[in-house]
DNA sequence: TTATCATATGAATATATGTTCATATATTTG
DNA sequence: CAAATATATGAACATATATTCATATGATAA
């Protein structure tokens, strides 16, 4: 209940209070990890915007990456996240 | 898993990804119902600047607002609204 | 060893969000 | 009705976030 651990809350909440960080935590709870290109071509988001979400998000600690070759692969850092979406369409529904 | 779904979703989540927000949204959790004299009270926080959190997060569907006499009555719209604050709490804890 | 593919970075710009301050409105009380 | 109290509003400003574009880096393959 203290401002400190509200503001860390808020902290991650930003980093994914965006269209389309959520379908990349959708898609990332569905696949376990996806590679840079994969998520680009199946979220219709141009190279460059996606790499600053996914830096940003990888940053924020909200993924990880591992690179493999030519290709970096992504994947949650931590599951719980994806209850976010689901607690927020319950919310949505009322 | 659609996109439309994603940015009402993030909608949401902008609306309470602030400190100060999810500080409001944790006393609502505790306490049914608040006047704005409350919980300025209980957040330190200055007149002008928590009645725009509140208005605002009224506006976007958080919040329920009812007047009584001089004072205005806040509550949670929806209480799964709570579990995000959980949620996170979980997420940063890793 | 250069051409190509996958991804990241940085600067510029656009847009949204948060904060402050002065003032307005609504309600009650003397 | 005038004063006091509770809350809201709007404009100005500050700050943060999102997007685009050009270019850089890293890795593989020809």
């Amino acid at each position: 209940m203290d401002t400190i651990n509200m503001d860390e809350a808020a902290y991650t909440l930003k980093a994914i209070a965006h269209g389309t960080r959520l379908h990349i935590i959708s898609l990332l709870t569905l696949n376990e990890e996806l590679n840079v290109s994969q998520i680009g071509t199946l979220l219709q988001c141009e190279q460059s915007l996606l790499s600053h979400h996914l830096t940003d998000m990888r940053a924020k600690g909200i993924l990880n990456c591992k690179r493999d070759g030519k290709n970096c692969y992504y994947s949650l850092k931590n599951k719980h996240i994806s209850q976010i979406i689901e607690c927020i369409k319950l919310c949505n529904c009322t």
